[in-house]
DNA sequence: CGTGGTGTTGAATGACCTCAAGACAAGTGG
DNA sequence: CCACTTGTCTTGAGGTCATTCAACACCACG
């Protein structure tokens, strides 16, 4: 465990290896995973509007982070424009990424959701090079997709089943083989977003 | 219709009165409104990033606005180091505002997500005046609060009817007073924030 | 060997949806 | 001023998807 939720913030993370989930505890004892993290990720960023961190950080394997002060962090942030401009994107990106999300668990029935999952984070690991023909390792119980999803682990363990026999992945343990990515997109919903190069008209290039 | 998705993202709007929804479509014909914007609020800043934009804003009102084309918006972005700091931290606000829907989205019942709903308008609305002992107006049909809260029309008409069989408030076409406000509260899940006021650190005093 | 966390499967329940019909209000054109 | 339309609201009946509860299998770990 990072940093629990209702902590005061005084750092953001800068994950180096591993993986780590952000989540957010409701009053019932319910828990939501806004998000699994993967290396390369800043954690804890949202807390920084905020007098309590709204998010709890786990780790969900072995990790290894850098710990950024937040103060730390401002000085740069105040000296260097085009920092601060990235970092303005890179947030509204993450916030163009809940978007979708709230989109697919509010409109969207189980498959869909796991199809999304798998696909996403399929992604993101061959971007790290940690994903290929041979599949790629997931390293997250049942449960903790289903808080992630909006589902309960049980059903969570029927659509993987489901996904299997309907020939559309293959897996073993925590180890996934996308055998079909064409038809999970199809079922997926999942939006294919082109994010612009480094928008120039923020960067002062008023050429437009 | 201010702004469809899939346009390209050349103005962020600012409501100076009136309603505005942004919603995303999805492919199989659903929609999911990721929020209600009342005066006062950024609109489209989300599709900065983007090469297209995710989100169609939609008035649900008579509205005016003002547009601030991304280019004259940029220049001040990168002049003043103050105006950076502040938006993005208001972008950070967003980001946690779309996780505490998530959760809701993700993990609670439906009358939990209304409860929640009242008391978010009622709140934003007393911030503007524009709610008091005698109750709001929520100009919002039914099916658009369903697309809101992940639900259909029908059952967003029945939550309502229960709530106002249990006393919880009192409604008349779309004008809502809240009768027993606690206990919203206290079935609504909701998280209570407390924002850091302007974060020093953001700004350069470097006195923590 | 136990033991605890996770995965797997069945049966029953429930929350929410779909479909459908009617009520009501506001607007439109004759 | 009155049909007629259109959109929203309202209510019922029945169905479905996901949950709850429960039991058991399967490791990994002491």
């Amino acid at each position: 465990m990072l940093r629990r939720e209702g902590e005061a913030p005084r750092y953001v993370y800068l994950l180096l290896s591993g993986w780590v989930g952000a989540s957010i505890l409701l009053p019932g004892g319910e828990r939501q995973i806004v998000k699994f993290h993967l290396p390369g990720d800043m954690l804890g960023t949202p807390s920084m509007c905020l007098a309590q961190a709204a998010d709890t950080l786990t780790a969900l394997t072995a990790v290894t982070i850098s710990r950024v002060p937040l103060a730390a962090f401002g000085t740069v942030f105040a000296s260097s424009p085009r920092f601060a401009a990235a970092m303005f994107l890179s947030v509204q990106r993450e916030r163009v990424a809940l978007m979708d999300r709230l989109a697919a668990i509010g409109r969207t029935p189980a498959i869909a959701r796991v199809a999304a999952l798998l696909l996403d984070v399929e992604e993101r690991l061959r971007a790290l090079g940690a994903a290929g023909a041979d599949g790629f390792d997931m390293p997250l119980t049942q449960e903790q997709i289903g808080d992630h999803l909006g589902l309960t682990a049980v059903h969570v363990n029927r659509v993987f089943r489901q996904m299997v026999e309907s020939g559309l992945v293959s897996r073993e343990r925590q180890r996934f083989v996308l055998l079909d990515p064409a038809r999970l997109r199809s079922m997926s919903a999942r939006q294919q977003r082109v994010m612009t190069r480094d928008a120039g008209w923020l960067l002062g290039e008023t050429s437009v």
